[in-house]
DNA sequence: CTGTTAGCGCGTTCAA
DNA sequence: TTGAACGCGCTAACAG
């Protein structure tokens, strides 16, 4: 685990070298076997007082810490939840981890956050495989996906999804009520009399952005708007890409009076697309779009959007791990959490000045 | 339209696996030893092409994923970068996130984060022995870890710090030049013509906090500004915190013209504060923060602070860990990363409107 | 090329 | 009350 060439340079320095020390160092230092030191670190009342604060004193000054994986492996308890991302630049997944943070906190479990990094690693077999990593190597007690692609998971672990993949997941799973926020936000806009209304899609292997296509276009059916695929753009959740759909949108000879955009990261590329066109929010283009992340009441113009509770999804998923992890069964299985529009300034109706 | 491989369709269930699967099973189901398996397992060259595939495909039929745990704790080798943060909650912490991940992202290592939560448990004993779990258990091959109140760490994993408690820590750091910023926080406001400057500290127990607290003394010094001890209000980087703060410091009879915050979460408590008192920003009172988050622009109106690039500390403390990994000696122990002031719209002289 | 063997560090039987 | 022995799942020696 260390490079050899950097312990010789280290130890020639200071004495701080610390080769790993175990059970066993400590077990020897004071004089007792190692079966009676690990009774000591977990507690057992079968250990006197006397050879308890002998070994403990000797712990300490040691600085010992008995290894996470070792005491996984044999107990298969390690008081660690797992939280597995798919990536930490997304807002959602930031606010989503900070739910699960609060309801950790104040459990006796701790959080361990897991994340393969790239939102745009398509490829999930690498990492659903890695994740599995996490339990089945008995690292974490229970784990929380979020917004995973895939379905199944080998693991005998508790295991809770946030945002599934799937209809009817085979795990208990936290979602939101995707395609009647979307078609709550249509609602607004065609009853702000728009007419031309453009859509950023999500990532379209997620359900979740299925969905809210899926509310646009029964918001245009519902105003009695026929669907224009020139007014689709395919996004993915990123206000990168969302930048660039937005400027074809915005492009066009006849634009949208409005956009809805599959989530708030993708809104924000819209703000940046209309002001590189020179474009005024909400005079000229209005904006909508989904989470009601914390950041969308700062832009400028602060962004009308569909708020989805993220922390407490979150938190939600947790307590529905804790409840698994002491054997009970959560009252559902699945559980719903109603979307709801948050009307800021970046919408108005078209032409108005 | 869209592609078959979007639609989501409840067709190809599998029945889920109950017991763990190890690689004793593999190495049945496949008809050859464990050994064999693990050869496959770790792509080793002396294994058959027909042995290989054979296996192979017992892996996958049977959805196995080698134990971290188990793996680790023989080989000492995980390929996983430990990340220990004091605070999800902070957007300090999840900046510096990013700058890891970003680095991670490119690297043959995945990311593990730990954080112990609660930024208020200001007992560091227990975070600094659970984190150690991280390593001693061989969960890591090495760990950065952010703003440690500690300034000794019990390990032999290559370990790089973060903001290190300490002006000559005993590990690879990365910081900046706190007191410098600091400084030309306080040389921009009273250049401003401001002489009545309140401040909210970070949290003292940091060093980062002492020395912009020093420099802000150094800002009064340098403009002949006695210091008046009842504007220094002691905060703890937190916006919350800061409120109370700011409510206090905007409550005075000769209340400042302007106030420095620690860190801009702090300054954000001051906006709040501001909002609640009736007084504008910056007619009323100028702020000024420290930190640079993606935030600060985003308020209203947009925050003057102090640049520090954070998630560019986490980039250059990955890269440093990734270069001791690779048993190389890094160029510099400690790295310093300048500051620089970024004017928005949060600051004026006082009295104009 | 493949199988056998010996631990990694710890918790948990069983004896003593 | 304590210690010795075993095994968790895996990799790295060494045989064959």
């Amino acid at each position: 685990m260390i490079p050899e060439i950097f312990l010789h340079k280290k130890s020639m320095r200071k004495k701080r070298v610390r080769k790993p020390i175990t059970i066993l160092d400590v077990a020897k230092a004071a004089g007792v076997s190692v079966s009676t030191v690990s009774r000591v670190l977990n507690d057992k009342d079968d250990v006197s007082l006397e050879t308890y604060e002998k070994v403990q004193k000797v712990i300490e000054d040691l600085g010992f810490t008995s290894s996470l994986a070792a005491r996984g492996m044999r107990s298969h308890r390690t008081r660690i939840i797992g939280l597995v991302m798919p990536d930490v630049s997304s807002l959602y997944c930031v606010e989503i981890m900070q739910g699960v943070n609060r309801v950790i906190m104040n459990s006796e479990y701790d959080l361990l956050v897991y994340t393969n990094g790239d939102i745009n690693k398509y490829s999930t077999a690498n990492h659903d495989s890695r994740f599995v990593m996490l339990l089945n190597g008995s690292i974490a007690d229970g784990v929380i996906v979020v917004t995973p692609k895939a379905t199944d998971f080998h693991t005998t672990a508790p295991l809770v999804i946030i945002d599934p993949n799937h209809e009817e997941p085979d795990y208990p799973a936290i979602l939101s009520t995707n395609r009647e926020g979307a078609q709550a936000a249509m609602a607004y806009l065609t009853g702000l009399g728009h007419r031309r209304i453009g859509h950023i899609t999500g990532r379209l292997d997620l359900w979740s952005a299925c969905q809210r296509l899926q509310g646009y276009k029964d918001g245009l059916a519902a105003a009695g708007i026929p669907v224009d695929d020139r007014l689709i753009q395919f996004g993915d959740y990123t206000t990168e890409t969302a930048l660039k759909c937005a400027r074809t949108l915005l492009a066009m000879e006849d634009r949208p009076t409005a956009i809805f955009a599959a989530n708030d990261m993708s809104a924000f590329g819209v703000y940046q697309a209309a002001e590189e066109a020179g474009l005024c929010v909400p005079q000229d283009v209005s904006i909508i779009g989904f989470d009601n992340l914390q950041a969308a009441a700062y832009q400028n113009p602060p962004l009308t959007t569909i708020n989805q509770s993220i922390s407490e999804m979150g938190a939600i998923a947790t307590e529905t791990i804790l409840t698994l992890l002491k054997g009970e069964t959560p009252e559902e299985k699945l559980k719903i959490l109603p979307t709801q529009l948050i009307v800021r300034d970046s919408c108005q109706p078209p032409g108005a000045r």
